[in-house]
DNA sequence: TTATAAGCGAGACGGTACGTCGCGTCTTACT
DNA sequence: AGTAAGACGCGACGTACCGTCTCGCTTATAA
């Protein structure tokens, strides 16, 4: 596989350096008005504007201001529903990954074979510049308020991991902590993305798979 | 205080190095200035005040205003040697790192008693809200700029993963890659750490090594 | 004396753009509604709480969304029968004024010593900054809009005036006409008050009586 | 000979909504900063605009935003040097004024030509709409801001008043008060102006001169 | 030994975006 | 139908920082 690692973000020297919190700690703090009265064309207009941005000009050059206007709504109508912008771009991945249904892991019965696949999956999309900036908006986020963290892992990630926690229960040494083994599988991946430390490519999903297993399987 | 803390995560056997030294030199898009005339109690104050304000509030909260008021120095000074706030924190941690002095991995003999040392101990400083502000700091820098995550890597990050690389050599199986062996070991940590997925314990430090012991050790 | 207005309360306050309005009656822009089916709680309400805030707060501060809030009435209720802050405040303050009665202008044959009644009781309420609020926000409708200034005229000034050119009628030269002398009379007053170009003392009224007389005073 | 006034009024056919403002107190107390490093550019940028704006669009269309845009400048080098829109508004008519010269009030010898002049070049300024826009303006925000209603009685109202007083003075009654001369010239055209009461004409003016000096002249 | 040019502190500048307030309109559910 | 409640699109507010740009004022060579 090639090099071409993308990189969303900018040279610091060309690109206003933003704060990377806009997302204020209150995720599940807004004064929530009555949902009942809520406009959902104005809720879709404003998720909808906002992955275009996202995917358009990735997630520092994202604002408020220019969600409000892609979505010919006025900012109060996403403050009155948001706390910032780190809620809606949660909010408008949560409901694009939910339109795509569930993550689909294929039970062939070769657990083997079945990890390979979704190991694959995940390395692709993190080296496609083009698909890895929200992950890459969604980690900055995390790594910046605690309360989004809390709502990201529960929203998004922990449906995913445990999907594959499901396929490994009873597939692997009894005395493996699941969770523990689900992060092996994961954590080098991610690692290696963020900090640029190698080629994301599919020998590197094998090789992760084979170490992993090497670990986990039954002797 | 502060000295007694060292960052095990972070270390650099490298930079006791000083002076000028901004990773601008690899951006090369600041005008480099003589160096010469370069006042070294306006660099002091500088990364002082960064590293006290990154303590007080953290990451998100730290300006290059706040910065420069706090050290008592002109904004232009900051822009003349450093392309932005990433630039300068992370100089500000590679001093810090710096005197802390280069990162202690013991050779025993014991592989696994070794690997557990580091490894418990960069559990520790991952759970410690204090002390993994900078790293957070940094990781946020790295995922929002290239070049920043470049020079993070290569000036801080690699030189401790060649530490545990060197050590690992010629003790695992003879088909493991040694990258993707010490991603192994430290990417599952920091996906816990930054996705907040669990708890990080002694126990779970030890299990992680148990874990990819079993997946590198020859059979 | 007769106090022909009470208000309470001054303080022109803090920066903030309003919007005034048009007098509705005369206006005929609003559809009006069927009066009818009109409720006189809310009616009520509405004009109370713009005298309550008004004397608490003063004019600037006054919007029409505090209003809906502090009389318990929706804003469409107020945009139904009002055309805006204006018209609201207009009616209140002739409410409040109708409930006082008429201005009495007493006659006791001795025009300077009536005149002087008169002019006292006005530049005693100028002078009184909680009673000159009402007159202030008057003022700045009036200045603001035209059918405002036009109702206003018609409905509270007018009557007024009218008394003392009454009096005056017969009683001053031959050649001078009236609305000019009631005006030779007022006119200094309301704008000594406006610029603050001097005290509104009782001195300063009856030297205006003095001067006043002095040009109407058949020789 | 130049025209002492320039000021400008709104044409009350077209006056609908209009906003007013008040003026936020603290017009002495903007924390001044050093005006030694006070861009003059922006600063005349800044008055320019704002007159410009003031005549084609009238007070109440006025806003800081629509200044700084006209001007080329940032918000916030108004608000450094200016509380507010009402304090850049009087700056901007002080200078216009101050360009143009201190008012010229001939001195024919003839007190009564003299004032003739004077009092109808005012009526006829109130009644023209273009020009009377500003003192409108001025008018309401004088109304609306104490702060606000000192600086511009010191700086454009009294300049004025005095150039009349000075010129009233010694051609009066002895018992006269100067100041309440003045204002028994002036006091009644405002209030006509502002309430509406009559037509501003010149016979208007002729007779508040007439009647005026009936009061002042000695016997 | 000056002059001279650099870095320096200070902070104003043109901007962008923030999060809030209030406008006047529109919608919903209730009376 | 009028009402209480309040969301909506909009526009302006006043503030925070951005990165750039003068200003004097040291201060360390090079003339």
């Amino acid at each position: 596989m090639n090099e071409t690692r993308r990189s969303v973000s900018l040279n610091p020297a060309t690109v206003k350096t933003r704060r990377c919190v806009s997302f204020c700690d209150t995720l599940g703090a807004v004064p929530t008005p009555d949902p009942g009265r809520r406009s959902e064309r104005a809720r879709k207009a404003i998720l909808d504007a906002t992955l275009a941005l996202l995917h358009e000009s990735g997630y520092p050059d994202l604002t408020v201001e220019k969600i409000a206007a892609r979505a010919g709504v006025g900012k109060q109508t996403i403050y009155r529903w948001w706390s910032g912008r780190g809620a809606v771009v949660l909010d408008a991945l949560v409901e694009e990954i939910g339109e795509a249904g569930p993550p689909a892991l294929p039970d062939t019965g070769d657990l083997e074979a079945d990890l390979r696949l979704v190991v694959r999956a995940i390395v692709a999309e993190l080296a496609d510049p083009r698909l890895s900036v929200t992950t890459r908006a969604l980690t900055i986020e995390t790594l910046s308020s605690e309360t989004f963290a809390t709502t990201m892992r529960d929203r998004l990630l922990r449906p995913q991991l445990d999907t594959i926690k499901d396929r490994l229960r009873g597939r692997v040494r009894e005395d493996v902590d699941l969770d523990q083994a689900v992060e092996l599988l994961i954590g080098p991946m991610y690692h290696r993305w963020m900090m640029r430390t190698g080629p994301l490519t599919e020998a590197y999903a094998d090789g992760i798979v084979d170490l992993a297993l090497a670990a986990l399987r039954p002797r």
